[in-house]
DNA sequence: CTAATAAAAGATAACTTTGTCTTTATTTAT
DNA sequence: ATAAATAAAGACAAAGTTATCTTTTATTAG
């Protein structure tokens, strides 16, 4: 669904949000091996994700790294899928045309919609804090081998 | 969601259930045309969904071309999916987590399987003649310019 | 002020996807 | 048989994605 850039995006992220704040930051080190993605290119990731401190924030130097403000923590989870300009996978038709719409609907679109409707709200209405939420209390995992 | 070889897939698939049959071959020129894709990547895709006859049809020479048996009409959504192995989208975790399960849950998990259920019920239940009478009906549209 | 630390920025490489073009093989009609 | 039509196969190219490595810049501690 998402490119893997994105998908650590949202690994990072809610990682972030679970472990970090404003004074407990985090290195792309401990990062990258915690939501298991390769370094630099994570670095990549979340230098998109912190241009303009959009998602995360990131502070140089000795005790140095990235953590989540508690403002961004209560951005919708779609915000991740923006900042990796890849949020309007969430509105594409599913067969890719470009004029499927209500008026001239593909031939999916009728069962689609309800579908992209439940994709859309799920990334708008969860919190990446409510995501990270749900690891804490144990209920949820976040492993990967 | 899918590659645009797959959204080209699906979408000269369920042209050809539409407008093709045994005896009325439709040739690359006509189907990417109607499709609106570059028509030699449509010919290497069509190459897959033929490969075995598992989907789509073909012969060649005069008055050769692609068409869908009956028998292929009936294959759900998903063969197409199959034919172009990226069936495993479907199922895939959001996050891209290898371990994501009922028992070990990424933070989406839980909202995310509800989402999936009907994307895999869509892919499955749906097939690639009830897709294309859509069409037919004139309730739904192939247009992409 | 200096050294150490950590992210930012940039160059580059491997791989995949998307796309085109040419040649080959098969079938049909004449 | 031969020529024409058509898909199949293969080589190639352009662009995008994923990934790594090196250099630069900013910050902090001593």
């Amino acid at each position: 669904m998402f490119s893997k850039a994105t998908e650590y995006a949202l690994r990072a992220t809610i990682f972030l949000a679970q472990k970090s704040s404003e004074d407990n930051k985090l290195g792309i080190d401990e990062i990258s091996k915690a939501i298991d993605s390769p370094k630099s290119f994570t670095a990549k990731i979340l230098q998109l994700l912190t241009r303009d401190n959009k998602v995360v924030s990131s502070v140089r130097g000795p005790n140095g790294g990235f953590f989540l403000s508690e403002k961004a923590k209560k951005l919708p989870a779609r915000s991740v899928l923006e900042a990796m300009g890849e949020d309007e996978i969430l509105e594409k038709c599913v067969m890719g045309l470009k004029l499927c719409s209500e008026n001239e609907p593909c031939p999916m679109h009728a069962q689609y919609k309800i579908i992209k409707k439940q994709l859309i709200s799920l990334f708008t209405t969860k919190t990446i804090q409510q995501l990270a939420a749900e690891i804490k209390e144990g209920v949820v995992f976040f492993k990967n081998k």
